[in-house]
DNA sequence: GATCTCCATAAAGCCGCTCTATCGCGGCGA
DNA sequence: TCGCCGCGATAGAGCGGCTTTATGGAGATC
């Protein structure tokens, strides 16, 4: 016979108890289910653990012996077994999402706000990369969920969610390309750009744009950050393409940013995680937040 | 539904072979078996632990924080189950007995001896005290067996084995007394006797003896130890009288010892335990070893 | 494209647990 | 001293769940 976590229960309350009755009444059993258990354990143990007669509960030498580590035991299980269903409904737990530096920095703080308002005991670990990066991590499991641009053609991701982030131009408040009514591709053409580097989504989408028209883009500046790229407009060294979803859109004086009006320059938005892997239940919530987010941000 | 101690086991045994097909072999189980363990397990935990598809299990995030937790009560409790089949094999675990002095110096020794022989991993406590006491600490639970003369009239007590030890006189090598065929009671009387402090049973037995015939000793010494009472015979101070089983009537040189004729001049012996308490494993073999020397020692 | 592997599912059978009813025994009150 | 009470043990019936066999389906391999 094999030991089972009743037979175990069942010793400890009569332990606690000094009663068989009272026990089955604590576990919700009849008297007769005890001393059966009890009996089983002894059987699978070998061991005498209660000395009981018509009148009184003992606990045997032996048994006594065994109390603590059982109790210590059946303690420690227990408590994880809470924290894990603590962890199963979302109310704990940890959230790893990699995202572009763009994301992480208008669309992932109001999320994150947004989920830790709901359940305050929740962790979150941000990784902002670049695209490829993004894609190679949520591959790889460093992150249960993904937010990138560009197609992801990728057999081993699913796609929770897609849409699209405008692209705006930017430019300073007194550039000539203010007063048009409309901004569309061949008013790039020529006008200095101040670019984001080769490899990323917006550079991407820029160089492709062009290319359908046969043209390269005129590169005033290249950098890194989106932030450089502000700054340098602001210096007055040229103009440059930035999501709509980004924050420097918004945050910076002196300068202005307008929707270019073509099909082409709007980045795909893709929301993944790794295909037949099971998001963590914390990660649940935060991909439904995630999704209503996009749709608010970046449909609007 | 409850979680169990084979569903557990069960999620050990796959994770840490990736595989249902094997663990369900390890286990000595088919592989269905341990497909419906997992999902009873995973419904009464409200979470996914395991990624299977049809080629590849995968531990989840919250599955793979579970796991060390698991191992390490799982192996507790498996650690102390073991032990306690040892213990209750009767391979370990702790003797306790208290005797009479008399019994701890002379039977005690070689019991023990025998049965660490058979089980070195066992442990003794000895309490050498007085019969009341003696008693009292088996009534306590204090020890598990005693060892005691006199007749145990207690109802708490269950008797385990009764004998009865020979009394001896013990007398200087050149006493006159020593040329005689048969030392009876009479012959005690009038005889300067070296004797242990009233309350003991050797005392008592001589007291009770002498008093059938209406007399009462000639104490020329009362003396706490047996050990006390050969150096005072050896001194020539008097005889004593010791149970033929105390080892200090052995070992002395220059002192002899001889059976006392008289049936008054039988101490009772009795091997007592609790009554209603089981005896740990590790005494039961003990208690028999206890009766088979008591057997050799006290009726040859 | 056939086969093999591996997990999931379905249905049947069996084992064990629990329940109700009852007994036995010791304590306690009248 | 007798009878009632309390408590654990036992017996027998019923039910639930676990396990097994048989089978399905999807992906990998050759």
């Amino acid at each position: 016979m094999e030991i089972t976590l009743r037979q175990i229960r069942a010793f400890l309350a009569i332990v606690q108890l000094r009663s068989f009755t009272r026990a089955a009444a604590m576990l919700h059993l009849s008297q007769p289910a005890l001393t059966v258990q009890i009996r089983n354990l002894e059987a699978a143990l070998g061991v005498r653990l209660l000395d009981r007669d018509n009148r009184a509960v003992e606990v045997t030498r032996v048994g006594l012996e065994l109390v603590p580590v059982l109790q210590r035991t059946i303690g420690d299980l227990d408590a994880a077994l809470v924290d894990l269903r603590e962890i199963g409904a979302g109310r704990r737990g940890t959230v790893r999402v990699a995202a572009l530096p763009s994301f992480a920095a208008s669309l992932l703080p109001e999320v994150i706000v947004t989920c830790r308002r709901a359940n305050p005991a929740l962790a979150f670990v941000v990784r902002d990369a670049i695209a490829s990066q993004v894609v190679a991590m949520v591959r790889s499991e460093d992150v249960d969920l993904g937010i990138t641009g560009g197609v992801v053609a990728d057999a081993e991701l699913d796609v929770l969610h897609e849409t699209t982030d405008q692209l705006c131009l930017v430019f300073q408040e007194a550039h000539p390309i203010g007063r048009k009514r409309r901004i569309g591709l061949r008013d790039l053409v020529d006008l200095p750009l101040v670019l984001t580097n080769p490899g990323t989504s917006v550079r991407d989408v820029i160089d492709a744009a062009l290319m359908t028209i046969g043209r390269t883009p005129t590169v005033a500046c290249e950098v890194t950050y989106m932030m450089s790229a502000v700054a340098m407009v602001r210096a007055g060294l040229g103009v440059t393409v930035l999501p709509r979803s980004a924050r420097e859109t918004r945050v910076e004086r002196g300068i202005r940013a307008r929707a270019i009006d073509d099909p082409a320059f709007a980045r795909p938005v893709v929301l993944v995680k790794k295909k037949g892997r099971t998001l963590p239940p914390a990660s649940l919530a935060f991909r439904d937040a995630c999704i209503a987010a996009m749709r608010r941000a970046l449909r609007s």
